[in-house]
DNA sequence: TGCTTATTCAACCAAATGGTTTACAACGCG
DNA sequence: CGCGTTGTAAACCATTTGGTTGAATAAGCA
């Protein structure tokens, strides 16, 4: 493996079509055929793409005869948030701490100006 | 403008060297140097990844001096939460549903067992 | 069996990406 | 002023990516 589970998660949904594949997934289960119709990008290209979210965990894929019917995995939409939320969350604390700071400085600075 | 706003945040953070750049500067700002100075490739690709986290907006930098610190724009990521939760709570919603259909089968099923 | 439908595989191409090196700009300091 | 420090810009290179077309595979149907 060359590269990890979240880079290929992000990587995938950098493309606005997969998105939209992800978006239509989510209304319900699809083939290959369908989720190609609304674009004038080949059929292969589609495939291209669903292979990508399949490799990222983002999708899987049944049989029912020559179709492949495609289905959205949203537990890994569970490690994307995981992972935002830690940064944001450590940088909202560091955002807090900063502001507290600042608050203990300008009472000492009112501390100060009450004796010229 | 050539892509949209998640498409950049999202490519952005499909490399592992500019999660990790995320990572260390939720901690505290960071110049260029300091953040180049973990890994073993240049200054200028450093640079290079720094700015495309500020073209996804997940960057921002000042300057003081030769300097230029590096700030994480925390509001990026509520950008993508709030795209995942959109296709994640329909996936969900979808499932229930369907937990709810087959639930409905099977209770018809026994009432047809019921009177053979 | 052969025909049609649904999908993937393979080879190819242009553009983007991540890295390098060299050169250059901005600034503080002696 | 000249000098070291800090960072960006430019040119270049290898690899990846998103697309194409044409051939191959798989399964239902006449």
């Amino acid at each position: 493996m060359t590269e990890d589970r979240l880079s290929r998660v992000f990587a995938a949904l950098a493309d606005p079509t997969r998105r939209d594949i992800v978006a239509r997934l989510a209304v319900g289960d699809a083939t290959v055929g369908q989720l190609a119709a609304p674009y004038d990008v080949s059929i292969q290209a589609i495939s291209k793409h669903l292979k990508v979210l399949e490799e990222a965990g983002l999708v899987s894929r049944g049989r029912d005869a020559q179709r492949r019917p495609c289905h959205l995995e949203a537990d890994m939409f569970e490690l994307m948030t995981a992972w935002i939320d830690r940064y944001r969350r450590a940088a909202e604390e560091r955002y807090q701490r900063l502001d507290a700071l600042l608050a203990d400085l300008a009472d000492a600075d009112n501390e100060k100006g009450k004796q010229p």
